[in-house]
RNA sequence: GGCCCUGUCGUCUAAUGGUUAGGACAACGGGUUUUCAAUCCGUUAACCGGGGUUCGACUCCCCGCAGGGUCACCA
């Protein structure tokens, strides 16, 4: 590799929201322009007028902050190789499909939509590839630039087998049927994609392009393009499909391709959420087993030669599993602060320290405190339990015993300091208790279930603790 | 149908001619000072098939098979 600058972009279309595959694009271009200390770019293509959602920039720009991806240049911050919007480019293609009319490689569609289709139709009916270039006019009309209502451009190809490198793939190739008179500048004056990107990769110097793999049969009418632009190739990184959970299709919105801010309202953290991400169609390999990274680790190790080839299933389990585990790193004060702005008004007596280690011990994501709360599993902490005398009873000990323990239990706390009624204070004294009879069971259960009232809680300790001394007295009075 | 891509445990993957095919998630079993959770330990489980090349193939070649992509005035 020379010594070129490193040029990256993502290049997403103003349609609606972000969605993991379009993410996880962004993720790879940010990545190899960060390893490389190189140059990110973020840049809108809005040709299509239609398809064009009011606010999706907006909505596009935050999904990439929140996963903290940023860019060197962009439509919000300028920078030398803008502008960044392609709408904003209009001359630029005008320029560039004048250039190649003139040198007779682009010429004028005559034909309207319903010939088009017929064309199409009728290589379909013969199971033959629909190309084009079958139909090229003899003597097209002069070619006319208007904002609307204007005549197509197409780029005049030749018949030909294109061979390319691509990065991940290896040595490529393809047959001639894959390179045909694509359209360059559409009726309403607007470029295609297929045009418009070309140019501006060129102009804004990409040296590597990262995009998933539908792109790969296009990619010879992009040479085509090249060779008439009389431009150098950039190079080509083609990534794996994300594929759905449930088929072998990629992952589309039908079947749960979710807005990535769908992610951080159901409480992933941003840094598990790009951690995942990049694992999908990447990892360290060469014997690197980790997979719990930092974004700065994954930059370090971030290379091309493992980027998969095949394509991935989106695993939501794993993405939990990685999650939670992105969660047990978090400094105390962090999680707290998480904990308390997840948890619903509704239930602001459990924003309380108190209540942070056995909440964090059983969520994956944020979103699973509101659930555990609404299922009611904690109520007893502010409700006193009602019992059911059956369930008090630890295996076979007798209703005598265990009511004699439960004394032994209540007796023992209530030679502890009040002020240091702590999880460590009361294990000690009650497991010296315990140690002293047949099974430690037949008192620690009872003790747990005469606090809690519930087959399944927390452990005695904690839960004592949480109460505090009086309220924990209290309830084993009462139990006994 | 043409062109093209892909193919290792259920899932994500390691391995670049020589390993008892490794790890992670999930599942299952057990331990950890009673239950749940957490945690620790363990178990089950894979090279798509068939031919070659080679002393030796998951790795290289060929032929199949299966899945996917694409054939827009969408990106």
């Amino acid at each position: 590799m020379s010594d070129k600058k490193i040029i990256t972009r993502f290049a997403p279309s103003p349609t609606g929201f972000l969605h993991v595959g379009g993410v996880r694009t962004a993720i790879f271009s940010w990545l190899w322009a960060q390893k490389n200390n190189g140059v990110f770019i973020l840049r809108i293509e809005d040709t299509d007028k239609k398809r064009e959602v009011q606010g999706s920039i907006e909505h596009i720009l935050v999904s990439l902050k929140w996963l903290g991806i940023d860019w060197n240049e962009g439509p919000d911050i300028g920078g030398l190789h803008g502008p960044f919007k392609q709408s904003e480019r209009l001359d630029t293609y005008k320029k560039y499909a004048n250039l190649l009319v003139e040198k007779g490689l682009a010429y004028t569609d005559p034909y309207s939509p319903e010939e088009l289709q017929a064309f199409r139709k009728k290589a379909e009916e013969e199971k033959r590839p629909f190309l084009y270039r079958n139909h090229r006019p003899e003597n097209p009309p002069k070619w006319e630039y208007k904002q609307d209502g204007a005549r197509p451009l197409r780029l005049k190809t030749t018949a030909k087998k294109y061979k390319w490198r691509d990065l991940v793939r290896g040595d490529l190739e393809a047959g001639e049927e894959a390179v045909d008179d694509f359209v360059l500048i559409k009726s309403d004056g607007y470029p295609t994609y297929n045009f418009a990107h070309v140019v501006d990769d060129m102009l804004m110097e990409v040296t590597h392009i990262f995009r998933a793999d539908e792109f790969i049969s296009s990619t010879p009418n992009y040479l085509a393009l090249y060779e008439a632009l009389g431009i150098d190739r950039p190079e080509f990184v083609t990534l794996p499909p994300i594929l759905g959970e449930t088929g072998m299709k990629k992952l589309g919105k039908r079947d749960g391709a979710k807005d990535i801010l769908d992610y951080q309202k159901d409480g992933y953290l941003p840094e598990a959420m790009f951690n995942f991400l990049a694992f999908i169609g990447w990892n360290p390999g060469e014997g690197d087993n980790r997979e719990v990274m930092s974004k700065q680790e994954i930059v370090e190790s971030f290379d091309l030669k493992h980027i998969q080839r095949a394509g991935a299933k989106f695993n939501e389990e794993k993405l939990n599993w990685l999650n939670k585990e992105h969660i047990k790193k978090l400094p105390k004060k962090e999680l707290e602060s998480n904990i308390f702005s997840f948890i619903p008004s509704k239930y602001e007596k459990y924003r309380d320290s108190k209540f942070v280690p056995i909440l964090s011990e059983r969520i994956s994501k944020w979103s699973d405190i509101k659930e555990i709360l609404d299922s009611g599993d904690f109520d007893f902490f502010f409700k006193a339990p009602i019992y059911e005398k059956s369930k008090l009873i630890f295996r076979n000990t007798s209703v005598e015993r265990i009511k004699n323990n439960l004394q032994l239990a209540k007796k023992a706390l209530e030679n502890l300091d009040k002020n240091n009624f702590s999880v460590s204070e009361i294990k000690n004294a009650l497991m010296l208790m315990a140690d002293n009879l047949e099974s430690r069971g037949e008192l620690l259960h009872p003790v747990r279930f005469a606090l809690s009232g519930r087959d399944k809680s927390p452990d005695p300790f904690t839960i004592a603790s949480i109460l505090g001394k009086d309220e924990t007295i209290s309830r084993l009075q009462k139990a006994i």
